[in-house]
RNA sequence: GGCAGGUUGCCCGAGCGGCCAAUGGGAGCGGACUGUAAAUCCGCCGGUGUACACCUACGCAGGUUCGAAUCCUGCACCUGCCA
């Protein structure tokens, strides 16, 4: 059988501009934590556009901050002049892939179905479907919805041997609590993927999360058993806080991509708000900004770091990214508005709204007398019960108009209305939310 | 199938008849300090009622008791040993 393009039905694509410098930007990004044979890869990648891909489980209902860094990953791919496939996972997530910690409920076929939809929508904006090295979208569930049981166990299954299975890292640690046949055989699934892409489309390199490394080598592994041909692989780094411990694992849940499940303004906030020791980082593996640029904003933070202009630009750049240049104006005017410091009655009552709709508002009725303060902080979702609204309050936690508020039973009177609709509530020093009296 | 052990609040983990809404740690939240950073220090951390209170909670369902997270019975799940 040979080499990939012997088997491809596709001819490799020569006319794409290739920028050799791909790999070390990669290492340089530090984007590169696991790979196989890197100076083949990097032969593979010199010698014309290499057909990638990288897979998507809908696990949830929206990418998230992990998935960003294969997104980003993908983008610079092509950009060097590579051939996108980007795999939105409809069969594997019918599956799950064994986590550290325990099994995976499953999750109905309907529920599947339609997040891998989502997944796809929201995969396409960030790559490009022109050109010599066009991206394509792919789905497993396309080549596993008819195989039959008996093939795949003797076309597939036979080339995994138990005792290697067991040593995988995962696994092993799911030997004492448990793990079922289902999660155990994900790896073949994967590894199959990556075996019909180079078969159907002559893709000869998956990259994915560090976490994804043993079914990242599984399906190279196969290739080589199952075509004797020779591909590739490389994990990213997992993104960790300066602490170790996982971004969004805890506060408010992971950092979405979808506006619905976080807005703009959140998601600009989050980047703002990134440890000075993690920001140079974060700027190479989020951002498109060149060696120099970055190292400019570093040398720049390390001086005057109180500017945070590194946490800036990467808040920008990466709500962007994500969000569009529209979101990302709303997003700094909302900020600027709310943390700018200055009196907010002097703010222009169209700017006040616009910022308060985008950290999120509320609507209460105009009647006689307003509600207090504490039904108000439930009321806009800042806290989580009265007892809790009191309990901030009481700590000197709650704000009115930037003017903490002192008393439990507080209740604001009609001069509080800004513009003579508006309220602002803050809950500490960052967590606003507007009160729209109608 | 037999024997032994386990299932506690967001997570880990004590408690083993009343003093338990439940020790401790982590996470989270608020304050101070700062730069909408980190570290540090202080406080909070089931719900409703501002006290006394009441409701919900220690795998599930019953029971014993004036009173149960704590004892008993059954069920479910997990772990180890034996077959």
């Amino acid at each position: 059988m040979g080499q990939a393009w012997a088997v491809s039905t596709d001819s490799p694509q020569r006319d794409a501009p290739i920028d050799a410098g791909l790999i070390d930007d990669l290492l340089w990004r530090g984007l590169i934590a696991h790979s196989t044979d890197l100076d083949a890869l990097r032969e593979a990648l010199a010698a014309g556009s290499v057909r990638y891909y990288v897979g998507f489980d809908p696990t949830a209902p929206s990418m998230h901050m992990g998935n960003l860094v294969q997104i980003v990953t993908a983008v610079r791919l092509q950009r060097a002049g590579h051939t996108p496939f980007l795999l939105v996972g409809g069969a594997t997530g019918m599956i799950g892939d064994p986590k550290e910690s325990s099994e995976r409920s499953l999750n109905d076929a309907d529920t599947v179905q339609n997040w891998t939809a989502r997944l796809r929508g929201q995969l396409e904006p960030y790559v490009s479907f022109e050109g010599a090295n066009a991206a394509t979208m792919v789905n497993n569930y396309d080549w596993t919805e008819n195989l039959s049981t008996i093939d795949f166990l003797r076309d597939i299954g036979k080339h995994f041997p138990v005792n290697r299975m067991l040593a995988r890292d995962v696994v092993r640690s799911r030997l004492e609590s448990g793990i079922s046949y289902t999660e155990f055989s994900y790896v073949l699934l994967q590894s199959m993927d990556f075996l019909n892409l180079y078969r159907q489309h002559g893709v000869t390199l998956q990259f994915g999360g560090s976490d994804q490394w043993g079914n990242l080598t599984g399906g190279v592994e196969l290739i080589r058993r199952a075509e004797g041909g020779q591909a590739h692989a490389f994990a990213t780094p997992l993104v960790t806080k300066a602490d170790g411990t996982k971004y969004g694992k805890t506060e408010g849940g992971a950092l979405w991509l979808d506006p619905a499940m976080m807005s703009p303004y959140a998601f600009y906030q989050f980047w703002l708000n990134v440890e000075d020791e993690k920001v140079g980082e974060l700027l190479r593996i989020f951002t498109f900004l060149d060696r120099t640029e970055i190292e400019a904003l570093e040398s720049a933070h390390a001086e005057k770091p109180f500017l945070r202009a590194a946490q800036r630009t990467l808040a920008e750049q990466v709500t962007s990214l994500v969000h569009g240049d529209e979101e990302l104006a709303a997003a700094q005017a909302a900020s600027q508005a709310l943390f700018g410091g200055g009196d907010l009655q002097t703010l222009s009552v169209a700017t006040l709204a616009a910022a308060l709709r985008e950290a999120g508002a509320v609507q209460v009725e105009r009647t006689d007398a307003l509600p207090s303060v504490v039904d108000l902080l439930v009321e806009a979702g800042l806290v989580g019960s009265k007892g809790e609204a009191r309990r901030t309050i009481t700590e000197g936690g709650a704000y009115l108009n930037n003017v903490r508020v002192e008393d439990v039973d507080a209740r604001p009177s009609a001069t509080d209305l800004i513009g003579g609709t508006w309220l602002v509530l803050r809950r500490g020093k960052k967590k606003f939310a507007g009160v729209e009296v109608a």
